[in-house]
DNA sequence: TCACCAGTGGAGGGTTCG
DNA sequence: ATCACGAACCCTCCACTG
């Protein structure tokens, strides 16, 4: 049964947002994402890529390359209503829509077609009601297939050279039947799931195109990059991939992690900083309704050494203090002495929700005030209210959601205290 | 001294993606 | 004086069960 997939990606869609509000920034180098020193481009106007500029690249990288470009600090609730938006455009021609992200999406529009037109059909009303409508641009990829669907987009998309920008077609289709004639010639890091570390190995493989992959056989493949990865990616190589646009996805784990502005030495600031990142993902547990049976801690260290430390609990937690009375000891046996860049806590197996209220059980402390801690943020905002155990003498610091997703912002200087620190080492 | 099934699940590290 | 954040998935090693 052949299926009509589409993958649509926005332009550009931070920036091309904040541009409906700033129409004076239009055809200027723009860049979203962090600000202070930490951070990282989030998104990138094609005039800033033109000096390679690109999503993922160090702020302070991107201020050398193209130190006249305008850095905006990024607006994640509105791109979230921007999102939706566009949903409710694709929702007019199918039901199956599968978001990857704020900015891409896969519709299944195999069902659509008698209605609406074939899938290129499809995807230039959608593109034509985007535009019109949000005043944003996308490239729509249209396959027979999730992956070849995300290549054709790949095609389909503006390109940013040195000397101009190039328009881009902006509907891409890989015919059926003509498959391996648009894939075999494509280099091989473009397939999903080649990154710099796959490349390598199956550069040694001799393989630098997908062709040169799919002729391979599969013992081969699979001693060089293991099971799961080695058949997937053969099959990938093939033209092969009938996984099914998901409609609703649960999530599979739920965390939360920051990069401070300045390394962390102080046992007290990061016991100050488990109880705050605790009590964020601990509230988002409860939004979700789910509770977590493992618990993981992550602490990047200065020079980025990076570790995680787990612990697997018997049965489902959703409160900020369970989640510190568990990770607090994992935190404390490590040696932080080289100081903490990053702190970061993400649970996962997730299971049935516990009810704390038993007739047997203490007077349940934890579970209703996680209740009424959740309907004050609810009316009042998420700053309303937070942990006495997270005040530092600056005062209550509460993570709001997508506040920090870019990088620590700009920074004052260090004050005088933390210089003496820093001598005093 | 080593090696023994087979299956499951935990822990820790890694890769990749947007 | 480069290096975010959130999430999915994979691999290897190891302990436990039987």
């Amino acid at each position: 049964m052949e299926r009509t997939i589409l993958h649509v990606d926005m332009d550009a869609f931070y920036v091309s947002v904040e541009l409906r509000r700033r129409p004076d920034l239009v055809g200027q180098p723009v860049v979203v994402g962090g600000t202070g020193n930490r951070g990282v481009v989030a998104a990138a106007s094609y005039e800033a890529r033109r000096y390679d500029v690109h999503s993922a690249l160090p702020s302070a990288v991107a201020r050398r390359r193209c130190p006249h470009a305008v850095f905006l600090p990024g607006d994640h609730e509105l791109y979230t209503e921007v999102s939706r938006d566009v949903h409710e455009i694709f929702g007019r021609y199918t039901p199956l829509i599968e978001p990857l992200s704020l900015d891409e999406a896969f519709l299944d529009v195999s069902g659509a077609t008698r209605l609406f037109g074939e899938g290129v059909e499809i995807a230039r009303r959608i593109r034509a009601d985007v535009r019109g409508e949000l005043e944003l641009g996308c490239s729509v990829g249209v396959a027979p297939n999730k992956f070849l669907a995300k290549l054709a987009s790949v095609e389909a998309k503006p390109r940013a050279r040195p000397d101009r920008i190039e328009p881009g077609r902006g509907v891409v289709e890989v015919v059926p039947g003509a498959e391996l004639d648009f894939l075999h010639p494509l280099p091989v890091k473009r397939l999903w799931g080649v990154g710099p570390v796959t490349l390598e190995k199956l550069r040694g493989l001799g393989v630098k195109t997908v062709g040169d992959l799919a002729r391979l056989d599969e013992r081969t493949v699979v001693s060089a990059l293991g099971q799961a990865s080695g058949t997937h990616l053969l099959a990938l190589s093939r033209a092969l991939d009938d996984r099914p646009v998901e409609v609703d996805r649960d999530p599979k784990s739920i965390g939360h992690e920051e990069t401070y502005p300045h390394d962390l030495h102080d046992v007290a600031d990061l016991d100050r900083e488990l109880v705050r990142l605790s009590d964020a993902v601990s509230s988002r547990l409860r939004r979700h309704g789910a509770g977590a049976r493992t618990l993981t801690l992550k602490v990047r260290f200065a020079g980025f050494r990076t570790v995680t430390r787990s612990t697997t609990l018997d049965s489902p937690v959703d409160t900020g203090p369970e989640l510190v009375t568990a990770l607090g000891p994992l935190l404390h046996a490590l040696d932080v002495s080289p100081g903490v860049r990053l702190l970061g806590v993400s649970t996962s197996n997730f299971g049935a929700p516990s009810q704390q209220l038993s007739l047997l059980d203490e007077p349940a402390e934890s579970g209703n005030t996680a209740e009424a801690i959740d309907e004050i943020r609810d009316r009042f905002g998420t700053t309303a209210i937070g942990p006495a155990s997270s005040i530092s003498p600056r005062g209550l610091r509460v993570v709001r959601k997508g506040a920090q997703q870019w990088g620590p912002d700009q920074q004052p200087k260090p004050d005088g205290n933390e210089q003496e620190n820093r001598r005093s080492r």
